[in-house]
DNA sequence: GCAATCCTGTTGGCATACAAACGAAAAGGT
DNA sequence: ACCTTTTCGTTTGTATGCCAACAGGATTGC
């Protein structure tokens, strides 16, 4: 008598999470279009903490060197961000807000919280607290 | 008397949707890395409902028609899955899994379910199935 | 002081993802 | 029958995201 196991993939946290995740996407798109959540993220981190090097910037935003690197081309791109390189260490370049990248972030800091409550808007207040907390263990 | 908003970045859903992600894709990975998560995804719904036209098997697995027909290809040169012509609408492509594409599945299927598990397993049981379903809400 | 190691940024390659635009085919309405 | 609308698959362009390999600079061990 064995049960034959069965993989149902809408049950797969991956799956869920990649679901989630487009749905969050589309929300932030359509409320914050001219970046993305990426580089928005760069443009809080930024703001937050000063200018960082590159490396640091994408240990504190979650990016691999690569991924970063590209992230912050495109803002450079935009004129959003600058870089220059640091005096103290040859290797190191240092990722600054320009006055534009400031204002953009300033503008529309409220608005990117606004993108988490309404993603997580079908939940109550408590459901909301706990999913919040379940994840961050999940790091 | 007013508080200044502050954007904690380490506290948005987006954020800990894509850390949570990072580290899933990571288990995944190491666990099968035969095939990406999407392609898993694929073979899993071929498995489970038979051949599909490629837009209904990007809809099962929840990828734009850019996206699905991608992995559809990169599947196909892996010998994975099969494309053939519908008769009855000439429009579509009817995607089916080869033998190889049926072996691997089966062979791996079981990881893939411990894959989900690995990556909830900071949880308890009960935190588990709670994540799950506050996720699913979120869809 | 110097060799081994580590850190930083860059590049190339691969694999999602989605938007927009397109042609061909099917479905529906009148 | 005919026209409009949908659906299906394709292509192009942009943006993550990771790995692996690399070069040059900084650090550490000895």
């Amino acid at each position: 008598m064995e049960t034959p196991l069965k993989y149902a993939l809408e049950d797969q946290v991956g799956f869920l999470l990649r679901r989630v995740t487009q749905r969050h996407l589309t929300i932030f798109n359509e409320a914050i279009p001219e970046v993305t959540t990426t580089q928005f993220a760069v443009l809080a981190q930024l703001s937050a903490l000063g200018p960082l090097s590159q490396n640091h910037l994408g240990r504190v935003t979650a990016m691999d060197g690569a991924t970063i690197k590209g992230v912050v081309d495109r803002l450079t791109r935009q004129g959003l961000v600058e870089t220059s390189p640091d005096p103290e260490d040859r290797r190191r370049l240092t990722v600054s807000l320009t006055a534009e990248g400031t204002a953009l972030f300033a503008a529309r800091m409220e608005t990117g919280l606004a993108i988490s409550a309404r993603t997580l808007d079908p939940l109550t207040a408590a459901e909301q607290a706990q999913l919040l907390t379940l994840l961050a263990r999940l790091t």
